[in-house]
DNA sequence: ACATGATGCGTATGTTATACGCTAATAAGC
DNA sequence: GCTTATTAGCGTATAACATACGCATCATGT
């Protein structure tokens, strides 16, 4: 499956001039299969269901897509799409947050896209282009290739771990902290009782504190790089 | 499903004196699950499956557990057992770097966690208690608790970033990068690139620059909370 | 006109999870 | 010890799913 994906992630994009001309299309099929899970989630997209909506056969799909996990690979990639320009001019750290603020953007707008980001699959070009938009905003900076890449995988870490609550919170109420009802569980869990003790998590306000962590993750890494700037060590 | 899951895994545990004696159980059906899942991944956990290896109708798994997907937030908790005791002693910053590395540790051991974690689901007792443990490193730090929680996701964010590409890669060779073998790709990708050209990536070191990575996260944290510290502002 | 080659798709197959109802096995009440 | 209530084990049936195969269809190039 591996090496299916990668073709048709990657593979070019000739249509044949010889034989039936295709009604169907690799592009529209995508899409609809990502209209269907923005609007009714990952679990309602099946074979069947794209085909219905687009008014042909299961089976014709199979002449465009190779199979289910491949179209899978191929959603997210349509669905994150081309990364926005950072303003570089900006320094570093304000066009890291800006990509931040975007990946964020992207798995709020794409529920269902962030356990399949975590998921061991091929990485298409989009994505590859989001990777090479983040660290165009640490190319001046004096780190090495790794450090690069660590910089903007620490980056995007926090996003995903940070946008997460919000998406499963979003149906009703805070879903944890229901042991809190019981003594036993206040006493098992004397920390995280302790926050709502406060009043903390009670205020709906993801975003504010998207922005708490993603500073304090960027002062680490500004940390790191005025350090290398200076020519002691 | 989210009020059977929540009631597996966080309601009494009681057995019933009355009636035929179970010679399954609910923490059988689950290890098995575990075991399977940890050798041959995921997708070869079925009802049918486990139900074989237990040497058991498939049906008589429905008597100790509501259905597959509950029985998959069951896994992850077990999985994840309890935390380990963190050196609170020797401060916030060597005990959430434990703590994170523990974390580690338990997504690679069991590679077919990271995208259940971030599945919308019910978070169960030992869960829990991670994330009070984690809370416990801040207990005496000056912050909110809605500062404390987000610290603890930016550090878990973070950890789930890191880890993923070293799953990810752990076939065979970078399945990223594939893109350099053409110049179209190395033009599209200059950033990406240039990260082969120094020769990073190509190094098997994952531990390490986790380590980095982790340790500029703690920076940023730090910084903050030595601020929180002053009486100024 | 005709061969070529690709598309659209109905049918069939194998795999899932799981609802239903029957049978078996035990403990409590008499 | 016998009955009865109560629970566990599980065979069968069903519905949803991805997808292999083969055939008919419809353009293009000769």
């Amino acid at each position: 499956m591996g090496q299916d994906a990668y073709r048709m992630l990657w593979g070019p994009g000739e249509r044949p001039t010889r034989g039936r001309p295709a009604t169907l299309s690799r592009g529209r099929i995508v899409a609809e299969a990502v209209a269907i899970a923005d609007a009714e989630g990952l679990e309602k997209v099946s074979m069947k269901r794209i085909a219905e909506q687009l008014g042909s056969g299961v089976m014709s799909l199979y002449r465009h897509v190779p199979g289910k996990d491949e179209l899978i690979a191929l959603m997210i990639d349509t669905a994150i799409g081309t990364p926005p320009q950072l303003p570089i001019e900006d320094g570093w750290r304000t066009a890291l947050a800006e990509w931040a603020r975007a990946t964020r953007d992207f798995f709020v707008a794409h529920r269902w896209a962030l356990p399949l980001a975590t998921l061991s699959r091929v990485i298409g070009p989009n994505e590859t282009l989001w990777l090479d938009r983040g660290l165009s905003a640490l190319a001046g900076e004096p780190l090495s290739g790794e450090e690069r890449m660590f910089t903007v995988m620490a980056v995007n870490g926090y996003v995903r771990g940070a946008v997460q609550p919000e998406l499963n919170g979003a149906d009703d109420s805070p879903e944890w902290f229901r042991f809190a009802a019981d003594p036993a569980g206040r006493e098992r869990f004397p920390n995280a009782t302790a926050l709502l003790a406060d009043g903390s998590l009670s205020a709906r306000t993801p975003q504010r504190y998207f922005e708490f962590g993603l500073e304090r993750v960027l002062d680490g890494l500004e940390r790191y790089i005025e350090e290398q700037r200076k020519p002691d060590a």
